[in-house]
This record gives C-alpha cells, sequence and structure tokens, in this order.
DNA sequence: TTGAAAGCGCTAACAT
DNA sequence: ATGTTAGCGCTTTCAA
C-alpha cells in the first residue's frame, strides 16, 4: 500500500538507516548510494511520512494559527500573508477561527497541542490571558502574536503602531475642523489603544469627551450600523466619526445613508486596516493603513527564529501605520 | 516534560493498555480503575498525542483544504464554514491557497500527503485534471470538491447550480429589456458554466452573441476594472455586463464611476456570490447568491461519510441559486 | 478485567 | 561509508 522506507532500504539493496541519511541529508553518503537510493525513492513514488519522523522528536512542520475571524477582510489577508511566507519556510498552517470567544480559545488551544504543532502564531483577543499565559508555561512549543499583543506575557508581538494610527487618524478630522468627534471600537486591544489615541488627540485640542461618543461593540458591519444609528440620532450628533476597522466603518457609512446623512458633507468617516472594504466603498473610505505583508512576514520569522534558538528576550515589533485620505472625510466649517 | 501514557499507568498502577482502553473508551474496563485512570490523567494534565496514535494506523484528524485564495470574501466565507463543521466534527483544517495555480496545487498536495491528512476538501481550479486524478486513484485519503467539480473525475462535489444561477441572472437583465449585454467572467470551471448559461439566454431570445462581449480574466478588482473599460470604450458599447463573481463586479462599477456612468441608469451591472461586498457597494450590487454556509457544512459531512465508509458511486450536490435584486440593474427602455 | 508484547515508520547513536 | 538497534508514544492482538 504505502511505500515505507523499508521497501526504499529493500529495492536499493542498503538499510533503512542510510536511506534516513539521504532523505535528510545527514551523515556521509557515497555520492553513488545516494544517486541509487534517490532513483528508487522517485520509482516508489517515496513520501517520507512526517507523523514518523514527528514522533522520534523531529519538527511537524505544521504551524498553528489562532485568528479572530478567518472571513473578516482584514485578517483573511493577515492569514494569507502568514500562510504565503510559511510556505516559503516549509511550513503547513492550522487554521483556528476563535471569533475572540474564550472557549473557542481554550478549545483550539489544547487541541493543536495534541496535534503537536512546532509553534504558535496568535492574532485573537484571549481576554483572558491566563489561558495563553499557561501555553507559554508549557514551552512545548513558542508563541508570537500578531495584530495585537499582551504587555504582561514575555513573547513576541507584531503590530501596528494602535496608538500612532489613531493619532493620525483623529488629527486628520480635527485639523479638518471637526469638534464633535465620536469613535466606534471593538473591545480588543488593539482597538483600547486606538481608543487611547482617539482621547489623548480629542484633549490636546482642548475638545470634550463625551461619554456618549464613545460606543464599544462587536466588529461586523451591522454593529457599527447599530451604532452609528444610535449615535446620529443623539440630539447633539457628531460630525465625524472614527471606526475602530474599515467593517465598522462600513456600517457607519451605511447608517448615514439610511438617515440621508452625506458623506462627508454631513459627516466624516475614518477607518482602520485598509482592506479591499475602504476601495469599495462609496464614497472611498479615508482610513489607517496597516503594512499586512511585512508584518505577516515578520511574525513567521520570528516564530521560526524562536523555534530554532529560543530568545532571552521579546521583541515587541510596531510597524509604522500610514493615513490614507480618501473621499470620506472632509472639512467642517459650520459653528 | 511531556507527559505520556507511561506515567499515567505508572502513577494510576496499571498497565500502558489500560489506560490506552480508557482514552479510547475500548475494551472492558472495570468502572473503578476507569475512575482512576481519569483521575490521574487530569492530574498529570495528560493530552494523548495524536501523532503517535496516528502513527499506529488511527486518523490524524487532520483535513486539507486547497483553496483558490483565502483572502478573496468567497472563499474566505466558505473556509470558515468548512472549519466551523470540521471544528464540530472533531477535525482541524490545514489552509492552503493555491491561486489556482497548477504549480502550488501539486505542491500542496504533496506536502499534504506526507502529513497524512484524513481527507481533502478542494476548491481550486486544477485546470491540469491529472494532479488531481492521481491523488484519488492513490486512495490515501478521499477527495471532495465545493463550489467546482471536474466531471470526468469520480469525486463528490458540492456547488451551486452555476448555470442556473446564470440564467437567472442574465434573464434578468434581457427582461428589464437589456439587448447589448456582455459577461467578463474567471477561466474556471464553474465560470464556464455560467457563461454557458448566459449565451443560453441570449439565444433563447434571439440576441446576438458578440464575441467582442464576452472577457475572461482573473477574479481581482482590477482585472475587473480593466476589463470593464474595455468594454465600456467599445463602440457600440454593452448596456449591462454580468460578473463572473461580486469582485469583478466592484471592478466594473469602479470602471463604469470613472467613465462618469450612472450605474444603473447608464449601466446595469449583475454579480455572483452575495459576498459582503454587494451589500457595501454603491449602488448595492444585484448578485446571485450562493448557500455557503449549508454547502459549507455539506461538503464536511460528505468528505467524513467517505472516510468512514467509501461509497460505491459519487454524489454531485447541485445547491440552488436565488438572485438577489438591489440597486445596480435597471430597465433599458432606449433603442 | 487486565497486561505483555509486537509493531506503526522513522531517527540517531553506536558499531562495523 | 554503511548497517544494527533502540526507542518515539500509542494501539491492538493475544494471553493470563
Amino acid at each position: 500500500m504505502k511505500t515505507t522506507i523499508y521497501q526504499v532500504a529493500q529495492e536499493a539493496g542498503v538499510s533503512i538507516s542510510t536511506v534516513s541519511k539521504v532523505i535528510n541529508d545527514t551523515g556521509r553518503i557515497s555520492e553513488e548510494t545516494r544517486k541509487k537510493v534517490k532513483k528508487v525513492m522517485k520509482e516508489l513514488n517515496y513520501q517520507p511520512s512526517v507523523v514518523a519522523s514527528a514522533l522520534t522528536g523531529k519538527q511537524t512542520k505544521v504551524i498553528g494559527l489562532l485568528i479572530a475571524d478567518i472571513s473578516n477582510p482584514f485578517y483573511a489577508e493577515v492569514a494569507r500573508q502568514i500562510e504565503n511566507r510559511s510556505r516559503e519556510r516549509g511550513f503547513h498552517v492550522m487554521m483556528c477561527s476563535t471569533d475572540n470567544e474564550e472557549e473557542k480559545e481554550k478549545n483550539y488551544l489544547s487541541l493543536l497541542t495534541r496535534q503537536r504543532i512546532d509553534g504558535l502564531i496568535v492574532a485573537s483577543a484571549f481576554h483572558n490571558t491566563d489561558v495563553l499565559a499557561k501555553v507559554i508555561q508549557n514551552q512545548k512549543y513558542p508563541v508570537v502574536m500578531i495584530a495585537s499583543d499582551i504587555p504582561k506575557l514575555p513573547i513576541h508581538s507584531v503590530r501596528v503602531d494602535d496608538y500612532q494610527g489613531s493619532y493620525l487618524a483623529a488629527s486628520h478630522l480635527v485639523q479638518l475642523g471637526h469638534k464633535r468627534i465620536a469613535i466606534i471600537a471593538e473591545n480588543i486591544r488593539s482597538n483600547h489603544q486606538r481608543v487611547t489615541g482617539y482621547k489623548d488627540v480629542l484633549g490636546e485640542y482642548d475638545l470634550p469627551l463625551l461619554e456618549e461618543y464613545m460606543v464599544q461593540t462587536e466588529a461586523t458591519n451591522e454593529k457599527g450600523y447599530e451604532a452609528a444609528k444610535q449615535l446620529l440620532s443623539l440630539e447633539n450628533r457628531p460630525t465625524a466619526i472614527f471606526a475602530g476597522n474599515d467593517l465598522l466603518a462600513t456600517g457607519i457609512i451605511k447608517a448615514a445613508k439610511g438617515l440621508n446623512l452625506d458623506v462627508p458633507k454631513q459627516l466624516s468617516v475614518v477607518g482602520f486596516d485598509n482592506t479591499i472594504l475602504s476601495t469599495v466603498l462609496t464614497p472611498a473610505l479615508t482610513t489607517v493603513a496597516q503594512p499586512i505583508r511585512e508584518m505577516g512576514s515578520k511574525v513567521v520569522d520570528l516564530l521560526i527564529e524562536e523555534m530554532e534558538q529560543p530568545s532571552k528576550y521579546k521583541q515587541r515589533l510596531l510597524f509604522t501605520p500610514e493615513l490614507i485620505v480618501r473621499e470620506s472625510t472632509a472639512s467642517w466649517d459650520r459653528k
């Protein structure tokens, strides 16, 4: 049925250890036997079993990826970059969508551990940090984070400078003359940072920080829609809304349309992530871009480095965000 | 370091085979020892190694997924549904984006085989069907397809009725009074069917089939944009364009805007897939919906069935498409 | 009801 | 330069 190393050895008239050596390019083998063995492997269409070799302590060549939601365009893009880079480095990716729910996070974590992954990339909330902390303590495999971070855990992380990104976005709005700026964000760490940036900007410009202008909700366009509808029906409604991500911004623009408010004339909207949605929307969305490609590639490299040689200190990489001004923001002159 | 079955056995004062039996719920074990063993497993935080058990011939609990592009919203949605259902059934998903390129398809196939997956779900073109045919012949694991099909291969497949879907879409346009209807589609099997449906409708209504109205290109909004720009600069330009998928439709609408053509007044556009893009676009896109959730769930069930009990005949399931009329299509009165 | 032992396919000393 | 052999952690007869 399945060809094993024994059959190759027999057919080639050598021992299995010789075959093993030519497979892994270890030890010293004469050019002659190497060729013969390789030839037989071809003929028999032999594929070494990763399972068997993993059992002897070698790598499984599988990286686990815990990601919030693969059907969210931002995460899909992140996942794709991670997959690309992993493949270049000879690894596979096992993807798990957690919806940022603790139950799923736990569940997947335990399943992945059983599977003997070589490393784990996390792009999920882990509101309960203990769950992840345990995995790190166990040290069965290295863990790195992307697009999020947990300061109190000793872990490499790669993300955009959320604070700076939101600082750019909020400043942009203020400089356009907006004074009543609301924010709709998600309850995850990256978004908390974005809220902080927003608050700081408003503070610097002596603009009032209204509780009712700060909404926390889930990252779907429906939720963005609802939150925006509520904000826009306020007596003193905002003239600009900063969204924690493009998906929310999408919902906001929809809500504005539903209320017959012109974007950007009557309402400016800024998003975050620069996903495909931002270019597709009408008006095209002003948003904060993250260098997803570089980040995805880097996080894989960091993980593999860590597998080869655990570092004593942890890197927290902050990539630089860029404000992409499109059509959804305009100046606000009225008093 | 890692707890093994031996340590559990020792701690519980039984043999490893006894432990194995309580893990797998096989053989006859007294309630008493079962409890004791379970207790020890908890205490030692024992996680059976899937790798070791796979080596003895059991399942790896991993399903491979060969998908065109996980960052395309349609495939992302498909992937998410497959992941959800797989998880419910106790399986993991190893995702591989192929971009419909033969090299990547081959490459991933060989890697997945080494990894000893239990089954494979394919949502990739396989223009070279031999590559996939070989995998099926080898019978190392069952293979099923989703959102595509290869008629000449003995394989379960789950897809929407592409012909009917495009028939609906094209009829809709004809009934709105359009006579100059173009189509931009991708070079994959599902899209070929969609083109056929389009042709048949035009034929039935005695509308001319112009070569220049049929464009084949890749599934990105950029390509859709380019193709549309070309179509719309034709002397006798189409009054409606049917897109093989929403991503292409997105590009078409953008092109129309660039040329200052009003959609739908001066140009009607129909998409396919009913992804998030179709609701986000302005005007909202008339498109053909696929029951992705059901399809994803079904394909996983089919695969698992096949793992348990290979069937002698193959099922080709056609789900019913639904035309969702939104704002991008309007009647055409002018002669 | 339980345990001993062979074996899954491979790697890595250790011999030769 | 090549082969022998002892595991890796688990499942599964077969005995007891």
